[in-house]
DNA sequence: ACGATATTGAGAATTGATTGCATCCTTACT
DNA sequence: AGTAAGGATGCAATCAATTCTCAATATCGT
C-alpha cells in the first residue's frame, strides 16, 4: 500500500483517520469542510473516527501545510486543500457556499499598503460577503425562500 | 440629561450599561475592544455591569450600526465605533495591535471581482497579518522578546 | 406617578475546540 | 516476521467565548 506523499513528507504516520481525512479533502466535491463536516461525512462512510481526532488531524494538516484553515467572521473554522495557489474567498450569506478568486492587482495593493505603514506583511485574508449567482437566480424564481444556513445573515 | 442620538435613533432605551459602554468606545484611546475588555474597563471605573449584558449590548449596537464587529481569524470578536468610514485592518501578530487603512483601488477591484462572478456584494473584510512598525523596531533593539499575545502567531 | 414593556444580572447552558490519559497502532530495527 | 518505543487514538473531561433563562428591576409614554 502506498503512503501518500503529503503524510510521508510531513513525518506523520499513516493512520486510518489521517488517510481517510486526506482522501476526503482530495475527493469531496465541496472544497471547504469544517471539523463537523468531516465527522459527518466519515460517519456516512461507516468510518468511525472520534471528533477529537478529527480536530487534531486537521490542526496537524494545517501545520504541515497540507490544508489551510480559514475562518469567516463569526463562523466555525473550515479547511481546504492547500493544493492550488493562494486565493481569496466569496462567501454566500444565503447558502453558505464558498467561491475562490484571485486578483493580482489587489495582492499588489496590499503589499503597497503594508509598506506604506511600515508593516511587515506575512499573510492576509480577504473575504467578500454577499449572495452568489445561484442563490440570486433561485430567489428570483421562488421569492421568500431562505436558507438561513449561517450567522452571517444576522451579522451583516 | 441628554440621551445620545445613537441610542435615540436606534430605539434603544437609555440604560446605564448602554450609556457607559457607548461612552467607553467614544472616549477610549484603544479603538478595538472585546467584550472582556469592556467588562474589565468598566470594572476599573467601579461600574458593575454583568458580562452577559455587555455581550447583549454589543450585539445590539452592532445591529444598530453603532458599532462594527470584527473577528480576526481564530481570535475573539472585537468591536469598534462605526463613526469613521469603511476601512480594512492590519493586525500585528506580535503585540496584537490593530491599525486601520483604506485603499480605493482595492475596494474597486473587489467590486469588479464580485461582478465578474455574478456575486451580489454586500460587505467584505480584508485583514493583513504581520508585524507592525513599533514591534519591528522593538525587536531590533532587544531580540528574543516575544509578546505572545494571540493565537495568530501559532496559526500563521 | 403608573403600568406595560424592555432590560438587567447571575448563573446555567451551549458551542466549538482542546486536552489528559489509558490503550492501541505504526514504524524502525532485528 | 517479531518486537520494542514512541506516536496516535478514543473517550471523557475541560476550556473559552458566547448565549440563554428567568426572576427582579428600570425605563418611558401617558
Amino acid at each position: 500500500m502506498e503512503i501518500p506523499k503529503e503524510l510521508r513528507e510531513s513525518g506523520l504516520k499513516a493512520t486510518l483517520p489521517r488517510l481517510k481525512i486526506l482522501e476526503l479533502f482530495q475527493h469531496s466535491d465541496v472544497r471547504h469542510l469544517s471539523a463537523e463536516d468531516v465527522y459527518r461525512l466519515l460517519m456516512q462512510e461507516q468510518i468511525d473516527v472520534g471528533l477529537a481526532t478529527i480536530y487534531r488531524v486537521l490542526m496537524q494538516f494545517a501545520e504541515a501545510k497540507i490544508l489551510l484553515r480559514c475562518q469567516f467572521e463569526g463562523e466555525r473554522a473550515v479547511f481546504e486543500l492547500n493544493a492550488s495557489e493562494h486565493h481569496d474567498h466569496m462567501v454566500c450569506m444565503d447558502c453558505g457556499g464558498v467561491e475562490e478568486f484571485i486578483d493580482r492587482a489587489i495582492e499588489e495593493r496590499q503589499m503597497l499598503m503594508a509598506k506604506q505603514h511600515g508593516f511587515k506583511l506575512r499573510d492576509h485574508t480577504l473575504s467578500l460577503f454577499g449572495v452568489c449567482k445561484a442563490c440570486t437566480e433561485r430567489k428570483l424564481a421562488e421569492p421568500s425562500t431562505q436558507r438561513a444556513s449561517s450567522k452571517l445573515s444576522k451579522l451583516r
